[in-house]
DNA sequence: CCACACATCACCGGATAAGGGGATGTAGAA
DNA sequence: TTCTACATCCCCTTATCCGGTGATGTGTGG
């Protein structure tokens, strides 16, 4: 059983190599080879591929808008990325798109065959760099996925209501017409809150409190 | 200039023939043998190592837990996880912990001295098991990393250092300091972009730009 | 009963922001 | 070249905020 495997690039001299590297492995099966992307879908169904190798900038239609129609049409395939970019951008809206690996164009001839292996095995090839990125997202948006332990201010339910006109860009005027209080009863509360947040100005707080979930 | 790696392991025998494994590379220096992360920041300050090879499952204190401890403490130093376990919450746990890669026991034999190397050059090791999971997660995530339709307010370059700056909570005059330029300069900006993002206060500024990422 | 936390209100003086003008120089586009 | 966008700077007035200090009333719990 032969692993079938379909190229889209713009350079005729990149689709020949991998080709030729493609060849060296008996069970590997070049199915078909694409100049663009814009009949993907149909290309695709045509010669129906196990394994895609997707470079991302090309003519028309970008690889990674390709991704996500490809995807949607066949979701059991596996793409590869290959490129000689890798600002965070590409890599992640690729990967977003759908793409199961990402392989920067420097390391095709030493990995490319392994990475297809490790498609083939169920892994997600990537460059090392790409990796690193990767993985720096994941901690970057950490605090999405994970609940993220808000710490406890101790602000009594008046002050949380004062914060969270003010996070809504109410002055102090208006926040004590809003909840029937004074003008000066609104200050007392912001210095309290002041002080429980550590901060020093509107500014900080509203900062805090948005990022901090307080609201 | 030889790279010191530190193991952190409750299996004896593991650590021995990890041992023996970084001895076949000249350049490998092993600093440090533990069998549990109770003090691993004494340890480790002691041994001072490039590189921690981190068992998950250890008595008293996980891996995880002495990954955030020790990341704290010297966040150059790369951490790269190793266990049997693949589920799903331990790999995330771990690289939201801060670890730079993520291999499985039965890849030690073959892939440690390259995952390591991996780690010298900035990359992320991980199992192609591993690495297919962090990008499915990414994946599903993505709805909330992504869709920030956020309508471009065509704010300058300038303006966006300031907006930032505001963000962070300084003042007009802290502002200025910071950018080198004058009071009334910020204020020109500052007004430019009060119009621009249709607010007439700081807090509306900020609230909106974080809201929106526009910083 | 007395402390304590909370919400309410008040005054003062200094600091900062907001609103509305106008001005200069530079670089790029029409 | 002229127009435009951008960044830079200045002045004046008013509004708002900040910090400190203090006071009153109302509950709750030891």
């Amino acid at each position: 059983m032969s692993l079938r495997i379909a190229i889209f690039d713009d350079n005729k001299n990149i689709r020949d190599s991998i080709g030729l590297l493609l060849m060296t492995e008996p069970d590997f099966e070049l199915v078909g080879s694409f100049c663009h992307v814009l009949d993907c879908v149909e290309d695709i169904r045509e010669s129906r591929p196990d394994v895609i190798l997707m470079d991302i900038e090309m003519p028309g239609m970008t690889g990674i808008e390709a991704v996500i129609k490809i995807k949607k049409e066949f979701p059991h395939i596996q793409i590869l990325m290959q490129t000689v970019f890798e600002d965070d951008d590409r890599v992640f809206d690729s990967i977003c798109a759908g793409a199961s690996g990402y392989l920067l164009k420097n390391f095709l001839n030493t990995k490319l065959v392994d990475s297809i292996r490790e498609l083939q095995y169920g892994g997600s090839p990537m460059s090392p760099s790409i990796a690193r990125k990767v993985l720096n997202k994941m901690q970057s948006v950490s605090s999405v996925i994970k609940p993220e332990e808000t710490p406890d201010y101790h602000l009594t339910a008046r002050e949380k209501e004062v914060l969270s006109c003010l996070v809504n860009g109410l002055s102090y005027k208006m926040i004590g017409a809003d909840l029937n209080i004074s003008y000066e009863t609104v200050r007392s509360h912001v210095k309290k809150i002041y002080e429980k947040l550590h901060v020093a100005s509107l500014t900080e707080v509203v900062a805090k409190a948005i990022n901090q979930r307080i609201v």
